[in-house]
DNA sequence: CACAATATTTCGTCGACACTAAATTAGGAC
DNA sequence: GTCCTAATTTAGTGTCGACGAAATATTGTG
C-alpha cells in the first residue's frame, strides 16, 4: 500500500517523465508534446508512457488532451523545474568538488536527483556559490523556481560559414559525446568560427582556438551556442 | 518488466532487508534473524517480509529456513557490507563537510545509499582521509569488504556503579534521541562514569565532563560503551 | 502429551511501472 | 469524402513490494 515516494509523493519515474515533458516543450517552443516524442525521449513503449501520463494527470501536473499530447501544469513545471536543479547542482559539484569527469555525472546525478533533499541540493549549491549554470552550460533553476533560460538559441549546425559565436551548451546525456566533443576542444564558453558547411550531410569545419575542427552535423546539432548579439540572458519564472 | 535495478541488481527495499539482517544478526551474536524482528526492524508487516526473503533467497544473498529464520551468505554479507559503506561514508560526508547536524544525517544516507554509486562514495571518503567510523562512532567497512566491529560492546544501560569507561557509539536511527543525547554530552569519544543507578528500571547517573547527568535505562540501552580494557579494535572480514 | 499462545507463511488484493498485441483515432493523400 | 498510415490508447500480462486475513507450524505450559 505505502508508495516508494520521494520529492512530493512523486515517484522517480514520475519526475522523469515530468522533466522530459519540461526539456520538449522548451525544445518544441510551447507545442503540446506527443507521446511518442515523450517514448523516445524516456526510452519506454509508448503504451508505457500513456499510462504514466494518465497518474501525473490524475494528479493536477500535466494536460492531458487524449490523442493532442500533454503540457506541464503550473504545479507541474514547478516540481519538474525542482528536478532539474536537483539534477544540476549534483552535476556541477561532482565536477567541482569531487573531481568527476564531465562526461560521467549525467547517470550518477540521473539517480541522485530522486533521492537527495532540497536541503542537501541547497547546501552543494552554498557550497558552490549558487552557480547560474552547469558543467555543460545549462542554467541552474533557482531555489525559487526561477530559471534563466537563454533565447532557445541556435544549434552549431544551423550556422552558415563565416558566423562566429560563443559555445552555451552541449546536451549532457551520452557520456561518449561528451568525451568526444571535449577532444575536439568544443565545450561551454569557448569562441569558435564557422569555417565551412559541406553540403549534403557533410561535415562542417570550425576553427576553435586557432585549430580548425571537423565535425558531422548530427553531433553539430547537441552543440547550443550564442552568436555576439544575443549575450545577454532572459530570466523567467 | 525491467525491474528499478540498482547496485548488483537490487532495489532499494531488498537493500534495506539485508542491511537490518546484517545488523541483526550482528546483535543477536550470530543466530538466525527472524522474521518478526525483521518486520520490526523495517516497519513493515511480517507477511511482506516473508515475500522479500524468498526473493532474496532466490537470489542467493541469504538462507532461509521456513519457520527458522535466516542468514546471510556470504555473497549477502559482502553485499550488505558495501550498503553500509555507501551509508556511513555518505553520513560522514554530509556532517563533516556539508555542515549537516548529526541527527538528521540518517534519513538523508538512507535514501541516497540506494543511489549513490560505489565510486562516489569512494570519492567522498578519500576527501575525508578514509574515515573509520562514521559520526555516531559506527566502524564504516572498507571498500574491500572488511569492517573493524569492535567486540560487540556492552550498553550504557549494563553497567554498574563505579564502572567507568567511553561512549563508543550511539544507535543513529532517531534524530530526537541523538538530539537528546547530545544535550546531555553523550557522544562518541566522550568519558564517563556511573554514579548511580536506581533499580526498578529507575534512571541512571552518569557522570560526563565533570557534570552528573540522568538517563533512563531505554535511552541508556542504544549507547554503546568500552570500557578501558578493551579499546583495542579487531578487524574481521 | 495435549493444547494454547505465538510466530510464520500462504492467499488474495492492490498500485506502480514496465511490456506486447490489438483496437482505435487523427490526419494526409487522392 | 473516403481510405490508408501512423500515432495513440486500450487490453491483457508480469514483477516487485506492500497490505490484511486466514491457515499452519513451532514452542512453551500444564
Amino acid at each position: 500500500m505505502t508508495a516508494p515516494q520521494r520529492h512530493d509523493g512523486l515517484t522517480a519515474p514520475a519526475e522523469d517523465c515530468l522533466k522530459a515533458v519540461y526539456e520538449l516543450e522548451r525544445a518544441g517552443a510551447g507545442a503540446p508534446v506527443t507521446t511518442n516524442d515523450l517514448a523516445h525521449r524516456l526510452a519506454l513503449a509508448a503504451a508505457s508512457v500513456t499510462g504514466m501520463v494518465k497518474r501525473l494527470a490524475g494528479q493536477g501536473l500535466i494536460d492531458h488532451a487524449r490523442y493532442h499530447g500533454v503540457r506541464l501544469t503550473e504545479q507541474g513545471r514547478r516540481t519538474a523545474l525542482r528536478t532539474l536543479r536537483r539534477h544540476r547542482v549534483i552535476e556541477t559539484y561532482l565536477v567541482s568538488v569531487l573531481g568527476f569527469g564531465w562526461d560521467t555525472v549525467h547517470a550518477e546525478a540521473e539517480r541522485l536527483e530522486h533521492s537527495a533533499s532540497d536541503e542537501l541540493v541547497d547546501r552543494m549549491a552554498a557550497a558552490l556559490g549558487d552557480p547560474a549554470v552547469d558543467p555543460h552550460g545549462a542554467p541552474i533553476p533557482t531555489r525559487d523556481g526561477g530559471i534563466a533560460e537563454g533565447p532557445v538559441g541556435r544549434a552549431l549546425s544551423d550556422l552558415a560559414p563565416g558566423e562566429r559565436g560563443r559555445i552555451a551548451r552541449v546536451e549532457d546525456d551520452d557520456a561518449e559525446r561528451l568525451r568526444y566533443l571535449a577532444s575536439l576542444g568544443i565545450m561551454p564558453g569557448v569562441e569558435f568560427e564557422i569555417v565551412e558547411c559541406a553540403p549534403f550531410g557533410g561535415p562542417l569545419t570550425v576553427r576553435v582556438k586557432g585549430a580548425a575542427r571537423q565535425l558531422g552535423p548530427q553531433l553539430a546539432a547537441h552543440v547550443v551556442v550564442v552568436q555576439p548579439s544575443e549575450h545577454s540572458l532572459r530570466v523567467s519564472g
